[in-house]
RNA sequence: GCCUCGAUGGCUCAAUGGAUAGAGCAACAGCCUUCUAAGCUGUGGGUUGCAGGUUCGAGUCCUGCUCGAGGUGCCA
């Protein structure tokens, strides 16, 4: 990547700078090399001067020099200036840039692909919404960031692995079970046998999965022995709500590579092991007939065993962390997390450091509540109030404008949905302005291949107009946009990204004409049009959207 | 009470401690005989919630305050 050569370059000059005495010594501190706000400054900037004149107790204009006088002029640089106050400014060749467009058709699907990851084997976990319904439009936004984020860690050389954590023990898996019990019962006309539990699930989604267990099975469920009955029930919804969640996913274009138990870590011996391990390490307190973790901090204790013997979900929390970090050994473990388990940041990490694990490998992307409108008035979300499910907003509006929706916000800003409005929203949806971006190139395409105008041998150096060299550049940002994306864990930045692309490019078709009578000039734009369709696809691929060559 | 997050143009939002705070929508004015007008060009619109502080430089960091969302269970 262009930027880090520079960055290199400029560590170096610095270096020789001190080694002739014509800098005072001080540790180097860390370069940034960024875009300046304005291209006409050049492409790239630093103002490593400006925070070095303290240390140096040198004006940063006098610095910003010396370190342009001891970085030469590498051949890929036309120019590199000093502005006041001290900003280092860098502008690329325009062979350089022409170059890039058969460096990124060379590429092609790769392109945007680096190697900061160096194959360390990451996993993603996300969603995770208790397997007892479907999903609702609030996680939505955890499947985005996740599937995204999983998405740019696998273009930045990660080995990753996608996981959905199924909370198949417990009370509200209790509650489920009981509640399709009493729905088979009653599709079978056997209602009183078990009755609706208080605070069951009143989806309808139960009665019908009751009819088709009842249809499956007949009466056979009904006369189970006590410790059977329950268990089966289980077993029988966890199988229907898996099958049910994944191909619910599959239609978001999601697919995760591994569907986690909960269960398994106790039937495994995880928890046990963690349990003994808790207790060798002094850090079970036993209290009110219950066991708490003591935790790092006073007052931080926790109930990792009910007084009545049964684990909370916090001892399998640790036990799966201990799986994920310990038994898989990945060497970090990313958990997406809605605001409202914000509880378990600390948490998590306090449970990192009693495993005496490097708090650094539990990675918390957290992300504020997505909350629903209609006509302007709140539309309360729970599990026993209104229930807007995410396949219906998918049905309404479309998988690209909800995956688009739900990942241009940064994760830290709450945002609303209107569903009186969504349709009409999805309509100025920007995800269909970049994907008319894409479209019009096949179309560009297609014009070019009747017309027999090809790309080959293109003279790259044709390329000369500022919308086909702003072009060149914008393209080139993808790969820089990936890093900062797996550096600051904020996919959304994917979003505006893809957007200003296309603007470029839409302002390139408006400039340049693409198929002239001029071979030459059109093979070269041709190229370049490649070169931005390469792109535009690997931008909306990472984001799990379609690449429409026709709208 | 304590903890987390937010407040930026009429609306929805962006912005690596850097240069003149940017997009889209909405409003207004233009551009199709030409590869897709789901496009392009232009205009207006801002004391970045309030008050201090740190810094050469703050929307961004720190302190206090106001308003909003969420958390603070032997629920997950």
């Amino acid at each position: 990547m262009i930027k880090h050569t520079l960055t290199q370059l400029v560590h170096t000059a610095l270096g020789t700078a001190q080694q002739v005495g014509d800098l005072p010594e001080f540790d180097l501190p860390v370069i940034s090399v960024e875009r300046p706000k304005d291209n006409k400054l050049g492409d790239y900037a630093t103002p490593v001067a400006l925070g070095l004149a303290r240390f140096a107790r040198m004006n940063p204009i006098k610095i910003a020099d010396i370190i342009t006088k001891h970085m030469g002029k590498p051949d890929f640089l036309a120019e590199i200036s000093v502005a006041r106050p001290g900003f280092i400014n860098f502008r690329l060749t325009t062979d350089w840039l022409t170059q890039q467009v058969s460096r990124i058709i060379q590429a092609g699907d790769d392109f945007g692909k680096i190697n900061i990851g160096q194959n360390k084997r990451v996993q993603v976990e996300f969603i995770s919404a208790n397997p007892t319904g479907p999903l609702q439009f609030g996680s939505g936004r955890n499947a985005i960031i996740g599937d995204v984020l999983a998405n740019v860690f696998s273009a930045v050389g990660y080995d990753i692995q996608r996981e959905y954590y199924m909370n198949d023990t417990g009370n509200q898996t209790l509650l489920f079970a009981q509640t399709l019990r009493s729905r088979y019962a009653k599709s079978l006309g056997k209602e009183d046998r078990f009755p609706f539990p208080k605070d069951g699930y009143p989806g309808d989604y139960l009665i019908e999965m009751g009819q088709k267990l009842a249809d499956n099975v007949g009466t056979a469920y009904l006369d189970l022995a006590d410790n059977e009955s329950i268990a089966t029930f289980q077993q029988e919804g966890l199988n229907y709500m898996v099958s049910h969640l994944k191909n619910e996913v599959a239609t978001m274009n999601i697919h995760f590579d591994n569907w986690f138990s909960e269960r398994s870590l106790y039937d495994d011996g995880t928890y046990q092991k963690i349990y003994q391990y808790l207790q060798e390490h002094d850090q079970l307190v036993k209290k009110d007939g219950a066991v708490w973790l003591k935790g790092n901090e006073d007052d931080e204790n926790y109930v990792l065993v009910r007084s009545d013997g049964r684990p909370t979900y916090l001892a399998s929390d640790i036990a799966y962390m201990y799986n994920k970090l310990v038994t898989r050994n990945f060497e970090k473990a990313i958990y997406i997390l809605g605001a409202d388990h914000h509880g378990y940041m600390s948490r998590l990490g306090t449970v990192a450091q009693i495993l005496g694990l490097d708090e650094e490998r539990v990675v918390i992307v957290m992300y504020q509540l997505v909350s629903l409108e209609r006509d302007g008035k709140q539309v309360r979300m729970g599990k026993r109030s209104e229930f807007v499910p995410l396949s219906k907003v998918i049905e309404e509006i479309g998988v690209d404008a909800t995956r688009f929706m739900l990942l241009t916000r940064s994760s830290d800003s709450q945002m609303t949905l209107d569903l009186s409005l969504a349709v009409q929203e999805s309509s100025e949806n920007p995800v269909y302005y970049v994907q008319y971006g894409h479209a019009r190139i096949a179309s560009i395409f297609r014009k070019a291949e009747a017309e027999g105008v090809s790309m080959k041998n293109a003279d790259l150096s044709l390329l000369t107009n500022p919308s086909e060299l702003d072009l060149i550049r914008h393209t080139l940002r993808l790969e820089e946009v990936l890093e900062y994306i797996a550096l600051t864990l904020s996919p959304n930045h994917l979003t505006t990204y893809a957007q200003e692309l296309a603007t470029v490019f839409h302002r390139f078709y408006h400039d340049c004409r693409v198929i002239s009578d001029d071979l030459a000039l059109s093979a070269a734009r041709l190229s370049l049009v490649k070169a931005t369709q390469i792109t535009l696809a690997n931008t909306l691929r990472l984001m799990g959207m379609s690449t429409p060559e026709q709208m």
